[in-house]
Order: C-alpha cells, then structure tokens, then sequence
DNA sequence: CTGTTAGCGCTTTCAG
DNA sequence: CTGAAAGCGCTAACAG
C-alpha cells in the first residue's frame, strides 16, 4: 500500500493541515517544507487524486468522446486535446462510441460517475438528448466539428458550407462544368459541404444530373463505391468533389483499380489533410482543416467554463479552413 | 448536484447498508428493491465512483500509455482495447508519451496517482526504470507490441524476427537476391525485423552490400528518405523490406515521386496491414499483424492479474502473423 | 503559520 | 435481511 497524508504527518510530527496546505501549493515555514519533501520523498509519497476529488469534487480530468478512436481525424484531435490538457494539470478518461447513439449516451454517464471536469465530444448525435444527464449534473460540454442541430451546445468547427463552396469554385474557374460530389445527407458535416457544392454549383448556373450524386455514406466504402459508379458512367463527370478524408481515400482507390488516371481522365477536389494525402499521387487539391487549433480552442472553451464557471450563452467557434494546391485538378479549354 | 445514496436513504427510509448492498447486487427483500428502485429513477441517481474507488481502492479503471496516439496502430490497438474493456464494465484512461521517455514516466505515475487498477502500454521505453512506481505500487502492466530489455514485464506481441524471416524467403523465393531494407536499430520491433531480414539472407547465402541498408528511422521520413537513397544508387536493388506500416508508406512515396514503377521496376515486401493499405496501388504484399488479437489478449492478462491477483511469473504472449499477398513482388527469371 | 475538526459519498464490518 | 457506526485519504473552515 501506498504512503498517505497520515504517514507524513507522523513523520514530521506536523498536522495534516499543514501539509495538506504545502501540497496544494500554500505557505509554509522554511523548515517544515524541508521536513515535509524529505518525508515525501522517503515514503515515495503521491497524492491520492481520488480521495482529493471527492472533497473538491473537482478530479481535473475532462473526459473526451468520439464517435470512433481510431479514426485519423479524431486520432489527431485527441492528440491534440490532451496536449493542451497536460499544460494546465489535466487528464483525459476517452470514450470510443463506436458509431452507436446509445453507447454515446452510456460513455457520457459512465464520464459523469468518474465525476470529471467537464466534456469534449465529436458526436456520434446530433439530437441534444444524449447531453441531457450532463446538463442535469450541471457538467460543461464542448462539442468538436460537429453541432447540435438546435446549436444548443458549445462548438468548435469550420464552416462546412463555406468551405466548400469555395473550394468547387476553383474547380469551376478551371473550366470544369460537368462535376459530380461523393458525400452523404446524414452526417452533419456531409450535408453541409454537400450543400455547400450545390450552392456553387447553382451560382455558377450549373446543372448537377441526378446520376452524379453519390450520397452514399461519410466512409472509405462510401467513397469507393461511390467513384465505381461514377466510373461506369457513359458519360463521365470531368472533376469530383469528395467531402471527407475517408471519401476521399476510397474514391483514389476505385480510381487507381480502374485503370483511369487522375487528373488526365478526371480530376478530384478532396477534403482533409491528414498524413496519408502526402503518398497519394497525384496530391490531390484539397481543402484542410486547422486540426490543432479545433483541439485547443475546445480545451480553451471547456477550461473557461470549468474554471470560471462561466454560464453566459452557448458560444460556437468557428475557425477558418485552408486550401491545399495539389496537382489534381486539371484546367480545361 | 447530484443525488447520493443518503437522499434514496431518506426517500426510502432503509439504511445505507441496504441500499449499498442493493447497489452491488446483493439480496434485499422484493418490497425493497422496488422502494430503492424507485428512488433511483425518482431521483436520477448514479453512484459516485470516486466515492466507491476511495473506499474500494478499485476504480475500474485501466490506464492506457501510449508512445503516439495519433498513430493508426495505436489507435486500432485502443479502439480493441477499450471495446473489450467496456464489455468488464472497465473504462480506460489514455495518456499520449509523444515519443518521450520521460512524459512516459510522468504518465505512468500520473495514472497511479489516479488509482487506475491496471496498465497497459505500448512503450517508448524497452528499459523497466519507467514502471518502478507501477511495480512498487503493485499495480500491473501488461506490454503491447514492445517487450522490456529484460523481459521483466507481461508482454503480447508477434515474433517479429520470425515474421520477418518468413517473409523475405518469399521476396528469396521469387528470384530475388539484390535485396534492400529500411528499417531502424533504435526500435525494439525494427531491429528485430531487421536481424529476422538479415537471418533470411544469411541463410539463403545472399550477401547484402552496405549500401541496401537504410536504417534512418521507423516512421514515414525514414521509408521515405531511405527509399530515395536506394532509388539514386546505380546498382538499385530488385527488391526492398520495408519493417513497419509507417516506413512502408513513406517508401511507396517515394517510389511515387520518381517516375519508377513497382513491381515492373522494383519488388516491395512491407509490413503492418492497416487500412491505408488498401488504397496503394499496387497492393503492398505485406506482414500483417493480429491487432484485435493484441488488444483482447493485454486486456485478458491484465484482468487476470487485477481480478485474480495472479502474481506467477512474467508472461509473454505471442501471437502469429498473417501474410497478405498483394501484387508489389515480381517473380525474376 | 499551524492544528483541530468535520465531512466528501461510499462500502463494510458487526450486531441484531 | 437490515441497521449503526467506522473509516477510505483528503481538504476546508475555523480557532489559536
């Protein structure tokens, strides 16, 4: 068994007061300072944040849930995010809610009996329900990329539609007219960067034929099914826009078994810039999210909340994205 | 706040005992697990598990300890984890080593501190001296990937010089014999895919020039810059082992850039089958380790020592590996 | 600055 | 099966 407060106290004959006080930072006389480190470090004494936390109820721990953990995306918020939890003493308990509703709602229950500080989430939901016991135990939540349909909640995220419309924008100033999209109508930030498409593409007064819509799923299959089809078209869209990384993967794959070139055949606008873009050839042009900064502002929102109490009114962030030149998109005429 | 078991007390009228044992599935009479039960939705009531910790001194927690949680391996490896955790009712708190022995001890006591019942690691360091508070507090660690110098801690891992062996008599069998690898001496599984490389060579008579032997590092810099290397040599190997998922990407990068092709230029043996793999063309013929595996296994001899306190001696566990055939080998003459 | 005292919310003897 | 009481390790008043 570990060394307690109590086994210090009988070392140093001082009270638990007092020590109690040096370890939490208060003052102390010079000489029972001394007394108390030799002590410490002759027990190997550490503090037991557990019984610390019940007193406090405050265990500076911020529990963190996302809707799949070995996702790159959220690999890297998590990165992240504890990065800038360590700095200021925190801890991070995760949660992998595996694309399940119900599970999302278990993880942040089981988070709230751990009794942490407070919660970041890339959710799973978009409907409030599932914040609702944190509401009720009066826990803050910062939701990452993805909000709630009613903006009930904190949230730290780009703006989807924006991006994306700017983004076809370049397409179409190459000359390109015949564009299809690969993205889905379920996730949140699917349909918007889908809308975000439409919107250039009814700007621009272009027609989108209904055969070069691929709503099939925010996913590596979803993609890759997606551009397959596309494939087999007689007539074949000039450029495809993919709005996410995992899209954009499986439609690069579809393209690369069959036998067609990109951009020679058809050029591609993705979405994301995780590591894995740098071995694709060609790069492919692709807006990027600021994934360190979605991270620490969430922690900066969350640490507001959770230290100063802050209630005010639900803030949402919303952070610039950048473009990334590759060499996939061709100009035409 | 949130209720406690006092206020079901009061709202029931039994005592606390009755309602703790309700709580830890002990028997109580019909009529008052039905008052208790009402209370408890009445109420919203959740145990406080800080409180239960404090007193149990379990906290149903496992630590995790992780030398890069952005990595795609480590990520699979906490997505398996924490699904077989979750089904014990275990919850897992990660921290990220970034690489650095000494975060990676900071983390270990950090997790001790917060009571977790057990740990599970995927090293940066292969020297014990990290796990001293771990042992001294007599809280387990099971290994994941990396095993100690000494081998003085609970390990699941593959054989990787055996992997590796098996592997380039393949790249052997089909002609080759101007072989080059990439790989690394720093890292435990590096190193010894690299010795299981030289093994198959030594022992097919097959000498390798100094000049095939890039060990620059395990990660995408080291594949990429080593595969460079090899590509500007005049004699250029027929064949190259690249000893993890990261190197390999880097090489196929590499490979990319230069205008040369695999297989008609240059065979590649990689390692590690996650799914970027799929979207390389052409298919890397690669190692391919049983991640689910890793993960169910640490969990299970973790449990076993937390549960059944099972002291014994060290454990190593070691899982096979797959071969996934791909189409990056030409067979010569 | 230091010590005494009273809990935080829960489990766990031990009687009844 | 149930209840009373003690205590896990720590912090937080409040006196001194």
């Amino acid at each position: 068994m570990s060394a307690t407060i109590r086994d210090i106290k009988n070392q140093t004959g001082l009270s638990l007061a007092t020590i109690s006080k040096y370890l939490n930072g208060g003052n102390v006389l010079p000489e029972n300072r001394v007394k108390i480190e030799a002590a410490i470090r002759e027990l190997h004494y550490e503090v037991n944040e557990l019984a610390r936390g019940l007193v406090t109820s405050r265990t500076k721990t911020v529990g963190v849930v996302v809707y799949a953990v070995e996702s790159l995306f959220n690999g890297t918020l998590i990165k992240y995010i504890g990065k800038a939890l360590r700095k200021l003493g925190y801890g991070l308990l995760i949660c992998d809610s595996d694309n399940d509703e119900e599970l999302e709602e278990r993880n942040i229950r089981y988070l709230l009996n751990k009794k942490v500080d407070g919660i970041i989430a890339v959710p799973v939901s978009s409907d409030g329900a599932f914040l609702k016991p944190a509401r009720e135990a009066d826990v803050p939540v910062v939701l990452i990329d993805r909000p709630l349909k009613d903006s009930s909640c904190d949230c730290v995220r780009i703006d989807n539609r924006q991006a994306a419309l700017r983004a076809v924008r370049v397409l179409i100033a190459n000359g390109h007219r015949d564009i299809a999209v690969i993205s889905s109508e379920r996730e949140y930030t699917a349909y918007e960067r889908y809308h975000g498409f439409l919107e250039a593409m009814d700007e621009a007064g272009l027609s989108v034929p209904e055969e070069y819509i691929c709503l099939g799923g925010h996913s590596f299959e979803g993609g890759n099914l997606g551009m397959k089809r596309l494939l087999e078209l007689s007539r074949k869209p000039s450029a495809v826009f993919m709005t996410n990384y995992e899209v954009t993967l499986g439609a690069v794959m579809a393209l690369n078994d069959s036998g067609l070139s990109c951009p020679e055949d058809i050029s591609f606008l993705g979405f994301d810039d995780l590591i894995m873009s740098h071995i694709i050839k060609p790069r492919i042009t692709r807006v990027v999210q600021p994934m360190s900064s979605l991270g620490e502002k969430a922690v900066e929102l969350l640490l507001n909340h959770i230290e100063n109490g802050e209630e005010l009114m639900t803030t949402e962030i919303v952070l610039g994205t950048g473009f990334m030149e590759g060499d996939s998109i061709r100009a035409l005429e």
